[in-house]
DNA sequence: CAAATACTAGACTAAATGGTCAGCTTTTGT
DNA sequence: ACAAAAGCTGACCATTTAGTCTAGTATTTG
């Protein structure tokens, strides 16, 4: 019982404040900003909701932490390709990054859709500013791969678009594939469905899908 | 201003019903259940909050009326398809149908894609098992097709699910799209993104796409 | 070890919310 | 023309909610 856990390198504060995070994106998941109730997420937390207003001054700072935490998984590889990367891996990487977002982190996953389908009241200009400048960028990439070949003539917006969907929609749609399959999907579930969306994914944009993700 | 405008054939009620689904479509998905309120419903539909409460019972009662229709929403020419039809016939026009109810009615997808998110808590057992067992008999219908050489091997739900993710994300995450492609989507828009991704599931099933839907 | 800081928590408040009610007006069938 | 049915609505209420206040208890630090 010493003082000193060095073991132990966390403050109780910050210990509270990841329940307390944790606890809330659940709930901001399950009902969204307006929907979520600060006594729920102390209760999922396990304190009392005095707590949590304590350690976050309002409901939305508390939100916008955690939008903000979410915004930042979105970085890839793929940020930082170019027209020399070969985009059968390039694109094969970040599907299967996408994926695996999915799979570990589907209720931050759940509270961007939502953000997102709410209209996206919370994203600020610059953020919107920056994710068009990305767009702006890897369509370009994609484009100069089309010029030289090394893809199939394709839209490079709705090549994004369906990536984003079809990895997404198992975080988001979890429980309706859940409910369909008749089982939840399991870890190497998600490495075959992974398999299969690059398969699919690529061979419609004629590319062959790298060996290693056969 | 005679007593009898023949050309009026729905009564005022039908008609202030009308204007209160229309309204409250679009609030709930915007907020969801939860974050949806009556005085805003009331407000877009231009009626005091009473006369909403008028209409319909509760909040809930409104929220089930519409669920049930977008439900219907859902029916489509694949759920009569056999393994005599062409693979090729049958998903390019489901395909079509699902983009087109994106464009038509994406408030419904929305409210839809929210009640799922919120995990299904108002989606009961009678239609589960309804969704469930018309999903057999479709995974049904494509294994055989794959069985008859028709269709490449592929998972019959995960074909299914990136249909459903593709041509739904167009609706639900209308304003992401919007804002990435700088401008929104017209029908040209739609009808283009539509042939992109008849192409891209096609192309990724070994299947080629029907002049139609060229 | 004392002072300062970090944390806990019950009681409370002001505002918002879903819903009721009672009495009114308009429409409709005959 | 008229009664019954349908439609309308302002006033009101009970409950819920985010957030505050105050008064404490642990924990850290000089």
């Amino acid at each position: 019982m010493s003082a000193s856990h060095h073991y132990k390198e966390i403050s109780i504060g910050e210990f509270n404040r990841n329940k307390i995070l944790n606890a809330a994106e659940k709930e901001f998941a399950l009902h969204g900003f307006k929907g979520a109730r600060v006594q729920q997420i102390a209760d999922r937390a396990e304190l009392p909701k005095t707590n949590v207003l304590y350690y976050f001054k309002s409901k939305e700072s508390l939100y916008l932490t955690l939008l903000e935490d979410i915004l930042r998984l979105w970085n890839s590889r793929f940020d930082e390709a170019t027209v020399g990367d070969d985009p059968a891996e390039v694109l094969a990487h970040y599907i299967a990054d996408k994926m695996e977002i999915s799979r570990c982190r589907p209720d931050a996953s759940k509270m961007f859709a939502l953000e997102i389908i709410n209209g996206a009241p919370n994203l600020n200009a610059f953020f919107k500013d920056q994710h068009a400048s990305w767009m702006a960028g890897r369509v370009d990439v994609i484009k100069q791969w089309i010029d030289q070949g090394k893809l199939a003539a394709t839209d490079p917006h709705y090549l994004l678009f369906n990536i984003w969907a079809t990895s997404q929609h198992y975080a988001d749609f979890s429980i309706q594939i859940n409910e369909l399959r008749g089982k939840p999907m399991t870890q190497a579930d998600f490495a075959d469905a992974t398999k299969n969306l690059i398969k699919l994914i690529l061979t419609g944009c004629g590319l062959s899908v790298p060996t290693q993700f056969e």
